[in-house]
DNA sequence: CTCGCAAATGTGACCGGTCACATCGTCCAG
DNA sequence: CTGGACGATGTGACCGGTCACATTTGCGAG
């Protein structure tokens, strides 16, 4: 591997000269800035991240800290803040948290407080990495993909409106006839912020109860025994899932319980993934821009590691896509 | 930031001393190695990963190329990768690349071909990662999570028995009285070895039909258009489709044209992916470890960049998982 | 013609670890 | 009692860039 000594050497000037030729430095003679580049060129010479990483005491490059990388909002977010990075020629490190367990996440924080992890963006949809945010040392240049509920004291933090998405999702299903709304929620809704909090809105304003939410995991096992639960009761006609995921295991145990999608129940879930336009029914959801979100992230994150000024995000907001999994409560109901 | 000669002053040692309790080294009194741990953990100090990477010449990291990080078998590989690595205090990084434009896949080549991008693990599943492979400088530490098709050149490969698990789903089909099994295949299926490969081999044996593969994108429109082509074709009993994302925009065509699935068409997937058990009909489909290849890779990609011996890979093999959207075919033809 | 200033380039030190080798001390065998 | 071997530790150089400052060169003004 050819060092920028032997580039100078190459080129008959200082390995400064080849430094600043790297850096695109203005104070260079385009002759010798020609010189050296061909010298580049016939070396193969590529400059050696880690030795400018020491050098500069940072690393150009995110590190992002999520608790998973499969499940679509997270691997979404991921997405969007690696395309960003590519595009400015930064360098992408993944860190995965699994609990909120101290130890783990104190492991997390020293990881990414090295400066050569770069800057850090947290993905914080979830108790864990919320967790993480929290244990990170005030020095660490990071920002949060967060609920708008987390004022994450001091940390940047850039949200979906969630708010307003279960709002509108909630909504669409009152204007039905649905009396109220039942909510299965996934573990990221803690904040007040969040989906639960403009679920509770939009059912406040309509002045409908507002029953008892189901918690339930991330796994569509537990959204199908919620969904058991219910298609138990006879009162619930109008489902708001967390998440697509969700909304698919509880329409699964509606229809082992008997009950029709949408004639006897309606349901909306979160995200817009992939597969739910294809499902049947075809899912109402609200569709999340998490690839957008994640490129945000990133510019966020660049700015922090810079000391410069946080951008304005501009975020796609929430849309809902009305498809086939809502209608009007069945019959004998709406009549009423 | 404390550095290893703070610590060392601290201490009353020499950095070296310090050097070798943090590597270490039997060479080191108890007493020593306490006392050095002791102001290791007064000052905070942790080990700059960047000057340990530029004076070791490589760091103790991996870096994932992919073409993609949303998909599930790619998320699932990379999760896998990322487990293990965690486990060994490796860092992860990531690099996507988009297609196989020889700019973008050399400069992908580049970018890892850097001693801190450490091992390289390439997921060849589609034709942008065999171009990636192809394009790395033989330098590179890199191995490959491929198709068993793809004996790439030098290249430790390991894969998935994609071959076999195509066989497995194809002979399931035939067993239940399908003449013969199509096919809409996903863009990862070039080699020899792979799930096309597995599918010819069952209905080879079988002396059945080999009809002609429908190629279909990632995407699932593209499947869906797959499918509304293959409900056209009343000859059309039986469908392998090359994941369950697949299968699932093929299952909306054939219910879109008046199919029932299985009673008119029954259809296989692959992956196994979280939802495939909820949906309706619930999706038979072939399991597959993608999470057990990306920790594989990620010990083979270690042993590479150690030179040592490969690890003989323990691999789960796919199975095939009978669910609800395989059934006979409809009654007239059985009868024949 | 000479001085001064700015542009272009070179030199030394440093970032924080590791390697190779030197040094010091101790214990045991001859 | 002394030489040698070995264990414990220290010293200098180095990895490949960057920074701060020194030096050289070129040009216009006085």
């Amino acid at each position: 591997m050819p060092s920028i000594r032997d580039v100078a050497a190459a080129a008959g000037v200082s390995y400064q000269t080849v430094s600043r030729v790297l850096n695109e430095s203005p104070r260079v003679r385009p002759e010798t800035r020609a010189a050296v580049l061909t010298a580049i060129e016939q070396l193969g010479f590529r400059p050696s991240r880690a030795a400018r990483a020491l050098s500069l005491g940072r690393a150009p490059g995110i590190t992002v800290v999520t608790s998973n990388t499969v499940l679509y909002g997270y691997a979404a977010t991921l997405q969007g803040i690696e395309e960003a990075a590519r595009a400015e020629g930064m360098a992408v490190g993944v860190r995965v948290v699994e609990s909120a367990e101290p130890a783990e996440v104190k492991q997390a924080a020293d990881y990414v407080g090295d400066p050569s992890a770069g800057g850090v963006v947290v993905i914080a949809f979830d108790p864990i990495g919320v967790a993480v945010l929290e244990a990170l040392p005030d020095h660490v240049p990071a920002v949060a993909a967060a609920e708008p509920a987390a004022p994450e004291r001091g940390r940047v933090a850039i949200a979906l409106d969630e708010r307003r998405a279960a709002a509108d999702a909630t909504r669409h299903l009152l204007a039905l006839g649905h009396r109220t709304v039942h909510h299965v929620a996934i573990p990221s809704e803690g904040g007040s912020g969040g989906r639960l909090a403009g679920w509770r809105d939009a059912l406040g304003q309509a002045g409908a109860d507002i029953p008892e939410v189901l918690g339930c995991g991330w796994d569509i096992a537990s959204a199908y025994a919620a969904g058991r639960r219910l298609a138990a009761d006879p009162d619930v006609t109008a489902i708001l899932c967390g998440n697509d995921d969700i909304a698919q295991g509880v329409r699964r145990a509606l229809y082992d319980a008997g009950k029709d999608v949408p004639g006897d129940v309606s349901i909306v879930g979160f995200d817009d993934i992939p597969g739910s336009a294809y499902s049947t029914p075809a899912l109402t959801t609200v569709r999340m821009d998490f690839v957008g979100l994640g490129r945000a992230c990133f510019r966020a994150a660049v700015a922090e590691l810079g000391r410069q000024e946080q951008p304005r995000p501009a975020l796609v907001p929430p849309s809902l896509v009305v498809r086939e999994s809502t209608a009007p409560p069945p019959g004998p109901r709406t009549a009423t």
